[in-house]
DNA sequence: CGACTTGTACTAGTGTCGTAGTACAATCCG
DNA sequence: CGGATTGTACTACGACACTAGTACAAGTCG
């Protein structure tokens, strides 16, 4: 996977996981570029592209930081589409493998279960502290 | 979507669906190239990779033939560890976009209820002719 | 204002992927 | 055996994606 896809997967997970909080300033390019030893311009093209997503905002001289837009209620919507989206790849793919809808949903009730069971050991909602 | 990859898709799918029974011929990759307007060698890609997953069988001279092997147990298996792949990979997409695997569970769910509806109107197993 | 920090635009090089062209090998069938 | 038909191997070219280098623009802050 390319890098830049790399980073911008680390940083949707980190603000869904409220590792990364609203309001709160991301490495700048270059700094960010030097420590994970790319060129600050594929670490731009991420911020670039999340901020077209809504979810950073970027002002010159200051830095990037995580924006709020992504709770408001469009936003909420327009994120629901991109569910469906994933969805429907999803399934068309694995129709074309000769999978119905049911054998997925088997799959993923299975992985529920399994998933519970670990999450009972910390018993805390989502987004806390890591 | 390349050209191979629509191909390859549209085999797979025509197999699970019984469009393409055991033991039928393909046309020859030749001919489907003619059809198609792509060079004989991507037609002969996609036979050549779906013989390597055990879809198809292939004999010089002859043609390409729907093999029996996608039903034994051993294949069955393997097939059942692709979807797990598959689903993995969808699943870490997802988490990614800050979904749960509840999330999806909602979506696929409120799929099969549209589809099963769609599917009372044929009320025939799958396999059976177009 | 002016040095400094920030993000941005433009360009170029490199690798990979997809497709086509051509020539080859195996098999059938009369 | 030998022509015809089938799949296959090898090569090459074009397109695109990814990354890096360099120079630029916009904003901050003393």
């Amino acid at each position: 996977m390319p890098l830049y896809a790399q980073l911008t997967r680390a940083i949707r997970f980190a603000i869904a996981t409220g590792r990364l909080r609203i309001g709160e300033q991301l490495p700048t390019v270059r700094q960010l570029a030097v420590d994970l030893r790319v060129n600050a311009n594929t670490v731009a093209k991420v911020y670039a592209e999340l901020e077209r997503s809504g979810i950073l905002e970027t002002r010159r001289g200051v830095g990037t930081f995580v924006s709020a837009h992504h709770l408001t209620p469009v936003h909420r919507e327009e994120h629901e589409k991109h569910l469906q989206d994933l969805v429907d790849r999803f399934v068309e793919e694995a129709s074309a493998m000769g999978f119905s809808l049911d054998d997925l949903l088997d799959q993923l009730q299975s992985r529920r279960k399994k998933e519970t069971k670990n999450v009972e050991f910390y018993n805390e909602s989502d987004s806390n502290e890591e």
